[in-house]
DNA sequence: AAGAATGAAAA
DNA sequence: TTTTCATTCTT
């Protein structure tokens, strides 16, 4: 059990990647297959899989010319897009996310328009990839904890029109924005969603969990602000969007459409669908978010105020490789003074948008370069460590899910709690060298192709980036250097050195503090 | 105004 | 099973 290889077998290659552009265009560009997917112990440094890898397709999926029209197999999920996804059932995954609809495609093969050569083949996902763009992300636990007065506010604003509460993934999407148009040099929105959408599935399943959770929370917290609101979609297709609740004369449909249930929203597409409720005054308090590890620990232990760490994310609920820990309720101590660190009961700020960061663009590069360069490999958690495929926690696996359960604790089920406590981060040998580094010519070559192709069509980069494009210098050196980082890192043999909290940069990016930011 | 994404909820 | 709609903002 010591190498966990691919397994994977059921779906072919070519229903995995159908219509990817991206892989034809990378392949065009340079050859993938040398480039550093970090996965199942490819250097036979304990490196397995941690459930962030690109998975085994996709390195195979360059030989196999795609066929669009197959469909789904045993395992293969694929986005509507196109695209595969993984399936990232970890057996702790709670989210007991059984079958999902088999079915998927059938007529209308949606044909993305977009051309994807403009967008990053992920390796990994945002999580890690933009773990140290200096870039903030957005506070989730302030957004969905937005108390019901700021969402009245909200819809009012909306001249009275309820929206959706955000699913997870609208939410991921949201939190990571910024990041991605960092990381990626496209401003475009479209790209946003087209490589959070290719990041979601890459992530660990924790980091979902978090999402999930938080989606729960929003909606429950909208439920509480609305009460008498019910989701009621409009049958016609009609387009009718933002802003408008209500009265609006050139809306068609309706009744006279031959609509069956005519009353369903009379009038207009819209308008009906949701009244008014009464503005109930008794204030409830927004819901706190008990759940188990989705507080995040830099409200306790201030960082650099808003910067927060990957692992976080990546890895919530385990321990802090650094010296915070949590008691079984929770609490989180810093090990190291072996002090309880401030209780975080983070009654949700007066404001919901800590770390909204709304017309923020790139950082300047430079400031990022200066920072960042110097930092030390700080290794992402959640990788596997080596030797540690003897997961003997097998009796946490009773979830029990149709499907190989065995081979999937091999491949995704590598977050294994027991093993990732003490002994792994703290008393692991402090700093080892790392084995010669990886390949970051090839892989940064590749980027740097990427990268170019981005900026071949048109140049729609801010003009302060484009002298580091040309120059070199800039922050997709940086980040993308940064992903071979982790693999560095990673070779070090699964130790998490991890400097969260002592990251040198107290003075991170001093431009982007919040409050400039909700300017 | 279209569109890029996933997921919840409704038809 | 299929459709709508949450978000966002460039094109």
């Amino acid at each position: 059990m010591t190498s966990t290889r691919v397994i994977h077998q059921g779906p072919s290659p070519e229903e995995d990647y159908g219509l990817d552009a991206v892989a034809q265009h990378n392949a065009a560009v340079t050859s993938t297959e040398q480039f550093p997917v970090y996965q199942d112990d490819a250097k036979g440094l304990g490196i397995y899989h941690d459930g962030f890898t690109p998975y085994q397709e996709d390195a195979s999926y360059l030989h196999n010319p795609p066929t669009p029209r197959s469909n789904t197999t045993s395992d293969g999920v694929r986005t509507r897009s196109g695209r595969s996804t993984r399936r990232t059932d970890s057996p702790f995954s709670n989210g007991a996310r059984v079958s999902k609809s088999p079915a998927a495609r059938s007529k209308k093969e949606k044909k993305s328009k977009m051309d994807r050569s403009k967008m990053p083949k992920l390796t990994a996902p945002l999580s890690v990839l933009t773990k140290d763009l200096s870039v903030p992300m957005k506070d989730m636990d302030a957004w969905v904890n937005r108390s019901a007065e700021t969402r009245r506010q909200e819809v009012e604003k909306r001249n009275g029109y309820v929206t959706r509460p955000m699913n997870s993934f609208m939410l991921y999407r949201s939190a990571y924005a910024e990041r991605t148009k960092a990381w990626c040099v496209q401003n475009n929105h479209q790209v946003v969603s087209s490589v959070s959408g290719e990041s979601w599935p890459m992530e660990p399943q924790e980091v979902r969990d978090q999402f999930n959770e938080w989606a729960k929370l929003e909606r429950a917290n909208h439920a509480a602000a609305h009460p008498e609101y019910k989701f009621s979609p409009s049958k016609s297709t009609n387009k009718r969007r933002k802003g408008e609740a209500s009265d609006d004369e050139d809306d068609v449909v309706s009744e006279a459409d031959g609509d069956p249930d005519g009353e369903y929203r009379a009038g207009s597409g819209r308008s009906v669908r949701q009244r008014r409720q009464a503005p109930q005054q008794h204030e409830q308090i927004p819901l706190n978010n008990t759940y188990g590890f989705d507080s995040h620990p830099y409200y306790g232990q201030q960082v650099s105020g808003y910067e927060q760490s990957h692992y976080q994310y990546a890895n919530p609920g385990r321990p802090l490789p650094s010296n915070i820990a949590y008691t079984a309720e929770g609490v989180p101590y810093n090990t190291q003074t072996n002090s309880y660190i401030q209780q975080q009961t983070y009654q949700h700020p007066q404001y919901p948008y800590v770390q909204d960061v709304r017309g923020a663009r790139i950082p300047t590069p430079k400031s990022i370069n200066g920072q960042q360069q110097q930092q030390q490999q700080q290794s992402v958690g959640g990788y596997g460590l080596p030797g540690g495929q003897q997961m003997g926690a097998d009796e946490l696996f009773t979830s029990s899910r149709t499907g190989t359960p065995m081979q999937q604790y091999n491949q995704y089920g590598q977050p294994i709690y027991p093993q990732y406590t003490q002994q792994s981060y703290q008393q692991s040998t402090p700093y080892q060298h790392p084995a010669p580094p990886p390949p970051v010519s090839q892989a940064y070559a590749e980027h740097q192709a990427y990268l170019q192709a981005a900026s071949q069509p048109q140049v729609a980069i801010d003009p302060g980036l484009e002298a580091e494009f040309n120059g070199n210098s800039g922050q997709e050196e940086n980040h993308f250097e940064n992903a071979i980082g982790d693999l560095t890192a990673a070779d070090l043999g699964g130790l998490e050195y991890y400097q969260e909290s002592t990251s040198p940069d107290g003075a991170l990016a001093p431009a982007w503090s919040p409050t400039e930011m909700l300017k």
